[in-house]
DNA sequence: TTTTATCATAGTTTAAATCTATTGATATTA
DNA sequence: TAATATCAATAGATTTAAACTATGATAAAA
């Protein structure tokens, strides 16, 4: 019967490529990982590794094992989750992943009760693209997301935290500056900055504003929120930005932002986690703080 | 760390709730098995199982933790057939799921090819109901079902084998006995003998009929498809049979069968396997070998 | 009360994973 | 070309822990 050691050291290697690094990572010496991955291939009786001089590679059947362990790597990493949680079911690791149009905006008005109300649970805040969120959940690297959801996320189990309205930035000077509310058909051939490919809200609020009628400016795409932002402000164009993100933020003189008459464009924040994780109680948990953190932020 | 060989012990307990006749299933002396157990709990401050004298039981932590446990030891499970799979990827042992009333009818059809064609691995049968199969094949008890497809196995891989018809079964002395092929209006105020609840032959074939207009004989449900073969032959009603349970089955004499103008009723039968499981080369094998076996037998 | 069933404990044996030290092979550098 | 550095493999000693057998304790069954 393999043992998870043995596993162990071997996705060692494959990360590192190197016996010597690997065996420091699992404290062992490099003879002690050397000799058992010798005895693992041999009980395989396939080569997993193959040993060019100063330069370790895995073979075929390395790689496609590699990957077999990481499951296995993963579900024992579980269990001892698990069984953490059973002693203090609030308590240990979470990786939360966020993505980055919306976690500069919520982080600070979620992240002080999450620290306060679960301060036995240590918060590990990553902010990547949707997709790598995805992928990293589906792994085991990350164990909650908090982005917009889309159907091809069904797969993971989903709890509804808040809707979030778009608002129209502008600068002072733009003809539409000083209306109190846009409506839909404001936007009928307006020039819209964008942010660059990847982001979700490009496509969700550009889509809004193209169906619209409005145009994106093609010599330009920001590589964030906060460029989209001076953008605005220094009169190039307009944009929609996501209400959280007009909160406290920018200085007043430089920037307007209109909310939009009803039917407002909205995105639906969801927090994901994989059905069946094993820590659901620290799960509801979060859900319920940021649920509340969030209470009367969006208010009329 | 934990080890795989702990969890194995742990399951073991939850599978016989006996020290004794676990650790033989383990081939371990009682004594060890209890000593690595009471190491376990100790290791992660948990009580799992609950010794009344002379009744085992596992608490709810214990509960929890042999459900992760059973993940774990599954995907070790994965790793070593896929390490044997690379060393031979046609070979090793295939738990083939199928349900009752396609399994007696095909398997004839299949099995000579499959066990020739594909000779280094070891096919092992199972015929019980969908839910059943479906679960098994989940929890990796099962590597493969046949069986018609349904939307709620979106989950799994799927491959299509063939359409199978259904056709109408009479006695000689029913008044369509002697017709050379029926119609869905035919079918309108015929007593349909059917299945005991929980054949999804029961549901798709009878469904077919009931939307006819047919009424079912509700004094009588058989438990399997040849009970049902007999009520026809004698002559208690009429039904309709998958094909495949009409090829060089029953005493012509007693029974007729008669095929339905197009549109025929039909179940679709489909191939599944958990998707990523690691010897989809064997798969893929059984599927060409079976697709193979079955062309020609519903040619019109 | 005696017997049986069943799990826990004690003490010993055995297996194997680990370590340190060293060798061997191959690049890199002087 | 020789010297050096790097890196994995090998050898041999040590330590750890998992296994076994034998026995004890407890409660249910006879």
């Amino acid at each position: 019967m393999i043992k998870i050691r043995d596993l162990k050291y071997l996705t060692a290697i494959a990360e590192y490529k190197h016996f010597g690094h690997a065996a420091e990572a699992c404290f062992v010496s490099q003879p002690t990982l050397s000799g058992q991955i010798q005895k693992l291939e041999q009980r395989l009786k396939l080569t997993l590794i193959e040993r060019q001089p100063r330069n370790i590679m895995l073979t075929p059947a390395g790689e496609q094992l590699v990957q077999q362990a990481r499951q296995v790597l993963n579900a024992a990493n579980n269990f001892e989750e698990a069984a953490k949680a059973l002693l203090d079911p609030l308590s240990g690791d979470l990786h939360i992943g966020l993505i980055p149009t919306l976690a500069p905006y919520i982080l600070p008005h979620i992240m002080p009760a999450l620290n306060s109300n679960l301060a036995k649970i240590n918060f590990y805040l990553h902010e990547n693209r949707t997709q790598d969120l995805l992928q990293q959940l589906e792994t085991g690297k990350l164990d909650i997301l908090i982005l917009p959801w889309l159907p091809e996320m069904a797969r993971f189990e989903r709890y509804d935290l808040f809707t979030e309205p778009l608002v129209m930035a502008t600068s002072p000077s733009h003809p539409l500056a000083n209306k109190t509310k846009v409506t839909f058909d404001d936007l009928h051939n307006q020039k819209i900055l964008t942010l660059e490919d990847g982001h979700c809200l490009r496509d969700q609020a550009m889509g809004y504003c193209f169906s619209a009628g409005a145009e994106e400016d093609h010599s330009f795409r920001a590589t964030s929120l906060e460029t989209l932002r001076y953008m605005v402000a220094s009169n190039m164009g307009i944009t929609l930005l996501p209400q959280l993100a007009t909160i406290n933020y920018a200085p007043q003189k430089h920037i307007n932002y209109i909310p939009f008459e009803s039917p407002q464009p909205v995105r639906e924040i969801s927090l994901l986690c994989r059905a069946g994780y094993a820590r659901m109680e620290s799960v509801r948990a979060v859900v319920n703080e940021v649920r509340q953190a969030v209470t009367g932020l969006f208010d009329e």
